[in-house]
DNA sequence: TTGAAGCATAAAGAGTAATTATGAATCATG
DNA sequence: CATGATTCATAATTACTCTTTATGCTTCAA
């Protein structure tokens, strides 16, 4: 089944305007055979005819003034079809979607959206905070562009891009025997109960790994699956814990919690930004990962500034 | 410059449905190559990457997404435009435009014009009264289908179809002393005073022709422009006049003015219908060429049996 | 680990559309 | 009234585009 042909519709269009297959070629750059064998195909497509020649004079049949109007209609479609595509290949219109996995989702990634967000208000930015697995799955059925996380996945062809350290920082109640002791030495710990995330958690299996290395046996106090009741419970001196550092810009700021000074602590890992190596990234998603790129290392600096 | 192939944007719109290039090529049929090439060609012509091959399952791009919409879009235009070019084709959709001399026009193509719009009453009608030099102007510069006409064009390349005899009879006052009488010796005419239309007019030429011929002067008693002015004064008795049959009907049937039986007369003449030689009649103009040509006879058969 | 599924790539052939050169008809003009 | 300019049609050739077949690579389930 023969489908239209736009070629022949365009030159159409232009042949209609001027009523004239001389004049159509001459502004197509094309020579005037090549016009009018275009318009006969067009004719002999559509069943109509769409010009009458009378004389020398080339005049429009009721059919072609028809068909000029669906020209022009389909040729607006057809325009702001192609500024669609043109706003698209910029990054400054589009989707966004990103997830992010609990902590750095909770605590460092808002702050970047809001900025990028400044930046490139026209893009629409959607950010899914999940877990490891539910992030992966994500990832590889395409449902976010690009994840912020600590322990990628190993299986699946990914471009990976450290994004910015995230220091695991022992903290405790201010009023805890250990606080402000400086150079605690690591084997003190063994003596303190702890608080800790769910098994599968970064922050937990960092903790596990250090006390095995050192052969010293973790005391649990508590297990919890969030940390704002871990950073409560430790305030309410139920024990000590590991955490993000930048999970605890507020409590250290009031003096609810402070950091201990241990041996081998903080414990400094990465946070990468992660996609699938097939994926095409689109112009925005290409700026969004600049964007993030340079503005988490001055985010770090500035927080490490303020610590000090 | 590389317009937008709707072929390719069709490939697409198909591939976008269901996701897969070889599901997309069995329905097109088409090889799966084929189908790869022409996304490959479109998303160059548009500049944006319009699928994401993750594994192997295919998706949509967020530049796919959009032209998939703008595809249904176009299509549907496209659509509606093949619709009106059926319509087109079909003789009972359409415009149909018909220019007619002053007499034919006003007793004869009115009658005819009504008939043919209860058979196609979607076809939109305009009627022409125009004179001998403004229709064929009217003809040539393609402002009408065809006109209906007794003398035709010479100079200009015209299909010409014989349309209705236009019976020119001489009419007079009942009270004349012409009146009722049979085979009247063409002799008699010449101590007549005539009405007569101003000269161009197809009558007044008939009347000097055979006034010519018979190698009689014709006695001028006033020269109208207009038939219904002939009319009014024959019945008031300023004379006889030249007229076609078909524009008496009323005048005789209410005994205003009879028919004189002179030797010679009636002088039948055509009306034709007339086009020009390159016009591509539309459907609608080829049925009501056909539909006046039949019609027209029964028409005339008519008028002859009332007359009787 | 093997085989099926899905897409890409390359070479060859069929079909489409461009160009040049030329012809026929119209129409204004010296 | 014949000449030349204008306009579109036709024909042959060439260039280009698209399709197909054959094949390879990667993924993913069994």
């Amino acid at each position: 089944m023969r489908t239209l042909n736009l070629h022949q519709l365009a030159t159409f269009q232009v042949v209609a305007k001027h009523c004239s297959y001389v004049r159509a070629a001459e502004e197509l750059h094309f020579s005037q055979p090549a016009v009018s064998a275009q318009i006969r195909q067009l004719e002999a497509n559509l069943g109509v005819k769409l010009f009458d020649q009378i004389g020398r004079k080339t005049h429009l049949t009721r059919a072609g003034e028809e068909l000029y109007l669906y020209g022009q209609k389909i040729f607006s479609v057809i325009d702001e079809m192609h500024e669609t595509m043109e706003s698209i290949r910029s990054p400054y219109y589009g989707r966004l979607s990103v997830g992010a996995d609990t902590t750095v989702g909770s605590y460092v990634i808002p702050d970047l959206l809001g900025k990028f967000h400044q930046a490139y208000p026209n893009v629409e930015i959607t950010m899914d905070v999940l877990n490891r697995v539910m992030l992966e799955n994500a990832l590889v059925s395409n449902r976010v562009d690009m994840a912020v996380m600590g322990n990628v996945p190993v299986d699946i062809p990914t471009v990976i891009e450290p994004f910015a350290p995230n220091e695991l920082v022992l903290v405790a109640a201010p009023f805890h025997r250990l606080a402000g002791r400086i150079k605690i030495p690591f084997q003190e710990l063994a003596r303190e109960h702890f608080l800790l995330r769910e098994p599968g958690s970064g922050t937990r299996a960092a903790l596990e790994t250090v006390f095995q290395e050192a052969n010293l046996p973790l005391e649990i106090s508590m297990q919890v699956g969030n940390n704002s009741a871990i950073k409560k419970g430790v305030a309410a001196g139920l024990g000590i814990a590991l955490l993000s550092r930048v999970a605890l810009d507020m409590e250290l700021e009031t003096n609810r919690l402070v950091i201990l000074d241990v041996e081998g602590f903080p414990i400094v890992h990465q946070w990468r930004l992660v996609h699938l190596k097939e994926k095409n990234l689109s112009a925005t998603a290409r700026a969004f990962k600049t964007f993030l790129l340079q503005h988490a290392d001055w985010r770090v600096r500035r927080k490490e500034l303020k610590e000090v």
